[in-house]
RNA sequence: UGCCCCGUGGUGUAAUGGUAACACAGAUGACUCUGGAUCAUUCGUUGGGGGUUCGAAUCCUCCCGGGGCAGCCA
């Protein structure tokens, strides 16, 4: 049942865009000869998100297209962040979205002695010095963006120097923060990226790959730009917060004098009522607001697996939601249309009654089992039919019913019918209560023979079709609904306010007492299936006691839901 | 307030000097043994001013608005 198209190798609705166009244009004028070679390139510090999803059929998707190659690197360029297990995991996220980077799995680390050599390069061009000023010092001598920064007094240290001091900073002679390597350029140019960045620091760090071998590690810019060029990668493709790296990007290139990636930026993906900072993300795991990374309400690409997205609905997704430059905000009613779509077309239907509302069918005859046929995908013939047992105690949905109901309410009410689906039409004849609480306990209705699905009057109109349960058949079941993780569109647009503020107390609630019939018994680990007229729902876990725990991925599209709420 | 980027319906994305389109969301209706799906209809937009042009979302210019940059993070 979990047959996960996973080869995304299906050309989805592509409208082009402003990188397609650049890389049009290269092809065109024979800028890499003919090449394509993009890569994604995360830090090894979280696990992936929706928006790395949009990165990653970006890059995969672009080299598909092209008939190009997508390198996955890892730039782990800072010790203290980065971990194994995060590796694992991102590795696990690319693959389960249904991209393969066959051999081309590479780490900055891989370049840490290449980076030294070309640091070395810089040094006795006279362009890179090593500074022994303090970070307060460093920092104050750069400027502000509206003021330029001053020169620092080791700025025109002799090369010589330089390289000795650089040496002695790889073999560790220094301790943490003592000396840094800097890129000689310009203290001051509008563009703080240019005012003499850093290139090396010291950190006495153990690596997850390098382990105790370096001391000192590159920064991001010293070491991106040349791990594309080693690479071979042709177009360079990060988000807008690199715009401004760009020009450094270039001017390391240039200077060492090695093969020229281009750098494009794209807007990053955005979705209203939750978050994208990894940052924060690691802070509702270790601060436990929710079960883990992989907890069905993140929004990261294990959390979407759990709770039940296909990887094609992603897929679909990140391709719809288009690339440009400009900031925005996607309404996560698109990433819920996708996989609706999706699992509308493939899902397997089963009734389940999630609160149930026992129900006794007075004229029904006491042990009397009807297997009914029901069908399984009206959306695939070729799934099949499959039977249903129908007796008479029954269960319904407690929404089903109303003792009073407004204008709109189709379902059932006292005196009122409904078709039981695939069976028959009911009618409430008594409602039972608890004489204590006065809670509804029980319906008692009778059936009219003749209107059994398939049969003579089956043509009968009624208003509404419910689902149901054999009592004495069903099987039982756990289910968690789930709704937004935050109450707020953007928790973490205010800066005044804490993000966890807007939390929503309610985005989980656990239903113990569900009752689906027997072809739920079936069912295995991650499959998924539609609740008719409930949503998609996915096996979550099943116990040692072979109980099963569903996650709902999303509801079914509800106008039920709106009408009652107008009327609220 | 130095530099860089960006402003197209409620949201996202197209249109690349020639009728502003597509999807989502919303509304209405048809159909329906899922208030699902499907189908049809509908709502609504080029931030503002000036300029170039027969013609501007598109080119120029000024203004306004939004975002980014001051980690030994990426």
């Amino acid at each position: 049942m979990s047959n996960d198209n996973n080869n995304a190798t299906e050309n989805e609705n592509k409208p082009s865009n402003f990188i397609r166009e650049i890389i049009d244009e290269d092809l065109k004028t024979n800028k890499y000869e003919g090449r394509v070679n993009t890569r994604f390139p995360p830090e090894p510090n979280g696990y992936l998100h929706i928006g790395h999803a949009k990165s990653i059929c970006l890059n995969f998707g672009l080299a598909r297209d092209y008939g190009g190659k997508c390198n996955l690197r890892f730039d782990d360029t800072n010790p203290t962040k980065e971990e194994q297990e995060y590796v694992d995991s991102i590795k696990a996220d690319i693959a389960w979205l249904g991209f393969d980077w066959e051999d081309r799995e590479y780490f900055a680390s891989d370049y840490f002695d290449q980076l030294f050599e070309y640091a070395l390069i810089l040094i006795k061009k006279g362009k890179a010095y090593v500074d022994s000023s303090t970070g307060d010092e460093i920092r104050e001598m750069r400027g502000m963006p509206t003021k330029p920064g001053i020169e620092s007094p080791y700025r025109d240290r002799s090369i010589d120097e330089n390289l000795e001091l650089f040496e002695k900073m790889k073999s560790g002679d220094f301790k943490d923060g003592e000396h840094v390597l800097r890129a000689k350029i310009d203290m001051t140019s509008p563009n703080m990226n240019m005012r003499d960045p850093i290139m090396y620091r010291i950190r006495h760090a153990s690596h997850h790959r390098t382990g105790d071998k370096w001391c000192i590690y590159p920064m991001y810019d010293w070491a991106h730009g040349q791990s594309d060029s080693v690479e071979g990668i042709t177009h360079s493709i990060c988000t807008l917060e690199f715009e401004n790296h760009r020009p450094l990007y270039d001017w390391f290139i240039e200077n060492i004098g090695i093969y020229a990636p281009q750098q494009i930026e794209f807007a990053r993906l955005n979705l209203n009522y939750t978050i994208m900072s990894k940052r924060k993300l690691l802070k509702l795991v270790e601060e436990g607001y929710v079960d883990g990374w992989d907890d069905p309400r993140m929004p990261t690409l294990s959390g979407y697996r759990r709770r039940g997205y296909t990887p094609a609905s992603i897929r679909n997704f990140a391709e719809s939601v288009g690339v440009a430059k400009r900031n925005n905000v996607i309404d996560v009613s698109h990433l819920e249309f996708s996989v609706r779509e999706d699992l509308n077309k493939s899902a397997q239907r089963i009734m389940a009654v999630l609160r149930p509302l026992k129900i006794v069918l007075t004229n029904y005859p006491d042990d009397q089992v009807e297997e009914l046929e029901a069908v399984n995908n009206p959306e695939d013939e070729s799934m099949g039919k499959r039977k249903v047992p129908f007796s008479k105690f029954l269960y319904i949905e407690k929404d089903d019913f109303m003792e009073d109901p407004p204008k709109k309410f189709f379902r059932l009410s006292p005196g009122k019918e409904v078709r039981l689906r695939y069976a028959y039409i009911i009618k409430c004849e008594e409602v039972l209560k608890d004489p204590e609480t006065g809670e509804i306990t029980e319906l008692h209705c009778t059936y009219d023979v003749d209107t059994k699905s398939g049969g003579p009057a089956s043509g009968r109109k009624v208003k509404a079709t419910i689902h149901w349960v054999s009592a004495e058949h069903a099987v039982e079941a756990d289910v968690r609904l789930y709704d937004r993780l935050f109450i707020h569109p953007d928790p973490a647009g205010d800066k005044e306010t804490d993000f966890l503020e807007h939390l929503n107390p309610n985005s989980l609630e656990h239903l113990g007492n569900c009752k689906l019939e027997p072809f739920a018994s079936g069912l295995q680990e991650a499959d998924r299936v539609q609740f008719e007229r409930l949503g998609y729902f996915c096996v979550d876990s099943i116990n040692d006691e072979g109980k099963l725990l569903f996650n709902r991925t999303v509801t079914l599209r509800d106008s039920w839901a709106k009408i009652s709420k107008k009327n609220n």
